[in-house]
DNA sequence: TCGTGTGAATAAATTCACAGCA
DNA sequence: TGCTGTGAATTTATTCACACGA
């Protein structure tokens, strides 16, 4: 999961625990669906299916909300729509720049989710300056030069991060001084910034390993008790500073840190 | 994070808490920067700064792994590199699908964290015919006719999906009766998945939407962005609706209901 | 009657703080 | 002496189960 860090989480947000946060959006989006087929109301049952959750926590989520429900029925879905926009702040509009314009910039600038929910791509930026003035997704592409200018004149308080891993803490710490305090960063890097500032990251290579860490586990499944031999570390002993490597073979640890986002 | 975690995976890991392994990765990416300067050991203070965690928390975390450090010391870099990857299944290949060829798809076929991770991208799969055969990322992208095939004969058990929202679930199935067992989705939809398959979901606007949140917060005094005149009420407050922890002095929200979530 | 709203009970995750070993 | 490893305390999240209102 991606996940922000840094900042006091919860506490600062009238109540409302991280987790539910969390969820709003994933309510939002099945209740947009059924507001398009003119569902007028729904339960918290049904409502919790087709959000993906059970029925007890959503309803909590939405007891920090309020009591837009009705006893007996269910709640409107319009209304909730509304509510829960208005919650997460989509009730205005959120001028966004994307720095770095590769297939990841590209596929974000062309993410309708991005325009249809109260945010609105201001700007694309890349270093490249060939780039500069060709249009994705309708939009020109403005060079990191300008940034800071466009960042003002926009009232940006969101910017997205699409970089290669290298210039991403270069990039974010250009966006914070210009005042940016929101960041999405999908390049594989910690970035440090002040305090005040969120940053959520989103990484690739990261969901895929904890994918592997329970697909492994699928695989030896049979075993039962202590049988298999293979659960715990090799004959490596903790002992100190001692370049172990355990048995097998395993292929070279190469690459290291992603290195690159593509540009 | 943009992470989601379906069902439950947990149970089945030995233990370890599903939060630890989530933060694996990010000590692994850590710890492989730390081993490519040659660096020997770092003590949990340092690491969990690199790593973006406190040191409590990734002592803990290590603690489920069992005793890789040296009290007084540190840890051993290589030896730790070594121990996660296996935990994570890394030392294994993992060949992998991507479904939807498209900028995302792409990006994702060009990312360099997978290929350096022991996953691979064994094949690129998309419904258009026209797109078959062309190279991307050096791949030549095969059509979904061929997903069954494609599959077996690859011995696939992680499948990304990146096609439109729409043809989301119909490529998962098809995906989970050829075998796979694990899914990383990142099309906006809640996939259906039958008991012992894994789906984790990368959302890029359902992350924005959580920095909105916070960021709406932030504008206690100073208008975000365009500064948009909160007018505009909302929709019919239905039936009977109590707002609980809704203050009056709420700043009045605006905007009308957000209107679709695009594919 | 039906389904929300919510206290109470559980479970999970985080943090504290310090004993103990290199 | 310095830093790990870990019980205990604390905080956060989830689930239960049922009173209550439409």
């Amino acid at each position: 999961m991606a996940t922000g860090r840094t900042h006091r989480p919860a506490t600062r947000s009238r109540g409302i625990p991280e987790a539910t946060v969390a969820r709003l959006p994933l309510y939002l989006r099945a209740l947009t669906a059924l507001s398009e087929r003119s569902v007028p109301t729904v339960s918290s049952e049904e409502l919790a299916a087709a959000a993906g959750v059970n029925s007890a926590k959503l309803r909590k989520d939405f007891s920090y909300l309020g009591s837009y429900g009705t006893r007996g029925v269910g709640y409107d879905v319009e209304y909730l729509v509304y509510q829960i926009s208005r919650e997460l702040g989509l009730t205005q509009d959120w001028p966004v720049v994307i720095v770095g314009i590769g297939n990841l910039g590209a596929a974000l600038a062309n993410y309708g989710g991005f325009a249809s929910r109260g945010f609105r791509v201001a700007a694309l930026i890349d270093a490249d300056p060939s780039m500069a003035g060709k249009p994705v997704a309708g939009i020109p592409v403005q060079h990191t030069d300008d940034l800071e200018a466009i960042i003002e004149e926009n009232g940006v308080s969101i910017g997205v991060i699409a970089t290669p891993a290298g210039a991403a803490q270069q990039v974010c710490d250009r966006l914070v001084a210009a005042g940016v305090t929101s960041i999405l960063n999908f390049a594989p890097t910690v970035l440090s910034v002040p305090d005040g500032v969120d940053v959520r990251k989103v990484d690739l290579s990261i969901e895929l390993q904890i994918l592997a860490f329970h697909e492994q586990r699928k695989a030896g499944e049979e075993a039962p008790g202590e049988g298999g031999a293979d659960t715990t570390p090799p004959a490596a002993p903790p002992a100190a500073a001692v370049r172990r490597r355990g048995e097998e073979s395993e292929p070279g640890p190469d690459g290291d840190v992603p290195a690159v986002m593509p540009a």
